[in-house]
DNA sequence: CTCATTTGCCTATAAGTATTAGGCAAGTGC
DNA sequence: GCACTTGCCTAATACTTATAGGCAAATGAG
């Protein structure tokens, strides 16, 4: 009988698109194998498990983050790099949501520290040197960017702020305003 | 034989209780029936199935985060009244990330209308009346503290700001008067 | 107090998912 | 053309969700 022509990578990626389509939480190793016409077991010579196979899913989504942030943010500074990056965050989850959930899925600290999860701190303290800050308020501010730009992309997603006025994209718009204001003027230490 | 005395209430709080120890997703009607050492089909008298078991714990996570919150802030304004809200959802999660997870499982519209959800958008509304905001700035604003306390407590728990100087702590104590100065200098529409 | 009814937890069953062991045939290298 | 490796298979086990039907314990009417 013919060869599927299963690969780890190949099953990643299809596994990538199939949470796109049902949701990361609904990506499963049966569905994965159903949707190669290949039988459950199989799927296992080229992963280790589920865990395995979400793993792998979740370090697409990280990369493709990655990569198209680092492309919007070449050539820009300031609030144009602020606004290009959330906005990578938020147009990324609005197109994959699958890979988005993906990308928060919870990864041992070998393979955390090995993906291109560091690359997006790197980028978001880039972003920061438009702006007057130094450590420790360099990093808080990193932390601070990070949790507005998850926070208001999950809770988007999960449809928090559908069906009410104003529309989201406004509040996305005037939101980042806020936050070039605010980190152009960063308060002292009280 | 005797009962074992079970009820759709005791089996959602005992839900919540395994949530805090394993996990919102690792809460099973399976679990659930060992830890009443009881059948899993006698669940099923009480809920209507898992989704049931995770929707009712989900309202007990909204509800204590609501009480919680209305408690913190009554008497209060201003920025102490921001840090009070801010500083229970913080607390509450690190209590019970557990429930703290399940308050972000995705409920059925009518089902979060008649929830404890609501009051979380009108208690944040409450904060900003401490300052100078109209709408639709306000309802900016609301989303952009949600967004903040949302992101940063799940990245925390996710353990995204550990093992790194400064003290996570800190950070959220500088996020905070950061948040205070710009409302009180919210930029004007550009 | 007794009998009928309701209710609660049971057994049995079925389907979906994760995972491992072992087999056979399709590809690969010499 | 043959030995070897590799890929997908069948078979089996265990766990989870879910439904149907049964028996015994609680309940309540007389």
């Amino acid at each position: 009988m013919a060869r599927a022509g299963l690969t780890a990578e190949r099953l990643a990626r299809a596994g990538a698109e199939l949470a796109d389509e049902v949701g990361f939480e609904q990506v499963t190793v049966s569905a994965l194998a159903r949707r190669f016409d290949v039988k459950v077991a199989s799927l296992y010579s080229h992963l280790k498990n589920s865990h395995d196979l979400k793993t792998r899913i979740a370090l697409i989504g990280l990369q493709e983050l990655a990569d198209r942030a680092a492309d919007a943010l070449a050539g820009r500074s300031g609030k144009d790099a602020l606004t290009a990056l959330a906005n990578v965050y938020r147009d990324y989850a609005r197109e994959h949501p699958g890979r988005y959930a993906a990308a928060q899925y919870r990864l041992d600290p070998e393979t955390a520290a090995a993906s291109a999860g560091v690359r997006h701190a790197q980028m978001t303290r880039a972003v920061l040197r438009g702006y007057d800050l130094t450590e420790p308020d360099q990093t808080h501010a990193v932390r601070l960017l990070g949790s507005v730009f998850h926070g208001y992309v999950s809770l988007e997603l999960a449809g928090g702020f559908s069906h009410s006025a104003p529309d989201s994209a406004e509040s996305w718009a005037r939101s980042l305003d806020a936050l070039d204001a605010l980190l152009r003027n960063w308060p002292a230490q009280t």
